[in-house]
DNA sequence: TCGATTCAGTCAATCACGTTGACGACTCAT
DNA sequence: ATGAGTCGTCAACGTGATTGACTGAATCGA
């Protein structure tokens, strides 16, 4: 007698729900492979830095987050040797963060697991429903917010 | 010269993209209507009250949360008058949450602001895929999860 | 019926993680 | 050169979660 039915579940509690599944099992694969003490930005930010160099600034605007932010959550990487930092060549005001060797480790540990998941999702649900979703939702919220994919829900 | 391409965007971040839209649009148009100092979670325990009284350890479960935290929402929702909470008849340890009228009036705009907003997000994406989107992610992660919709994002 | 156990909820301490505001270092246009 | 704007940090703080210890109520077995 679960009266809940498909129809009026609010999307923003679905997209939760999805997600929660999704970074739990994340984090259920990285633990199975030796990473502890891992946070839920972390996936997120390596991410960003696998497709080039970051600032601090870009890298909190990424995330949505302050660059106060963003500055911990670099120090805290870094203190774990998956990212490193240096002055910007010409820019003295700027720090450019990339990802160490150790780093490139674990984002591939990441988009396997990742991978993984979504492979099992995609057959229990039909694979063309699963890429229908994905790539309806990114180019609509892209377009929605403007040219970028917005950042990952602040949920103040 | 945005290097995401749509199909290696990991799901999660989609999901938490569109949520945060969501949950942004949800206390964009609270504010606008009168409701100020709204906890993202108010939404989701208001959703489930209108299912009827729970307990305060339900509640707990249904949010993902420990019965403490779940305990303060209550709290702080009772001392903003949308819920009321007595004991239960029959069983001394338990108390019964459930809402007050003003807590049915948040509800109703609750349930307004998100329909605004979904029917937005229908006309823009397509009105049938939004509500495929919808109906095959919550049978799959009802299934996925035994029985129920699984909680909303802990994102420890 | 009584004792042990389990269950609902609270109290207290703590932690994770974000915020704002003030600031110094640097860049850049005038 | 100087004044304005940008990048990142420091410090103080708030919110919302956690864990652990606890109280009181209910339940269950002998």
């Amino acid at each position: 007698m679960n009266a809940e039915h498909a129809h009026n579940v609010p999307l923003a509690r679905i997209f939760l729900s999805a997600a929660g599944m999704l970074v739990d099992g994340l984090h259920r694969g990285l633990t199975a492979r030796g990473w502890d003490d891992v946070r839920h930005s972390w996936g997120f930010v390596m991410g960003r830095l696998s497709a080039g160099p970051t600032s601090v600034n870009e890298l909190a605007t990424f995330l949505g987050v302050s660059k106060q932010a963003a500055s911990k959550t670099i120090e805290h990487m870094e203190a774990h040797g998956l990212v490193h930092v240096a002055p910007h060549p010409d820019d003295g005001r700027r720090k450019m963060v990339d990802m160490t060797s150790e780093g490139e480790r674990f984002l591939r540990d990441v988009q396997e697991i990742y991978s993984e998941i979504e492979a099992s999702w995609a057959e229990q649900m039909g694979p063309g429903d699963l890429e229908l979703i994905r790539s309806s939702l990114v180019t609509f919220l892209t377009d929605l917010n403007g040219g970028t994919l917005p950042p990952p829900a602040p949920l103040k």
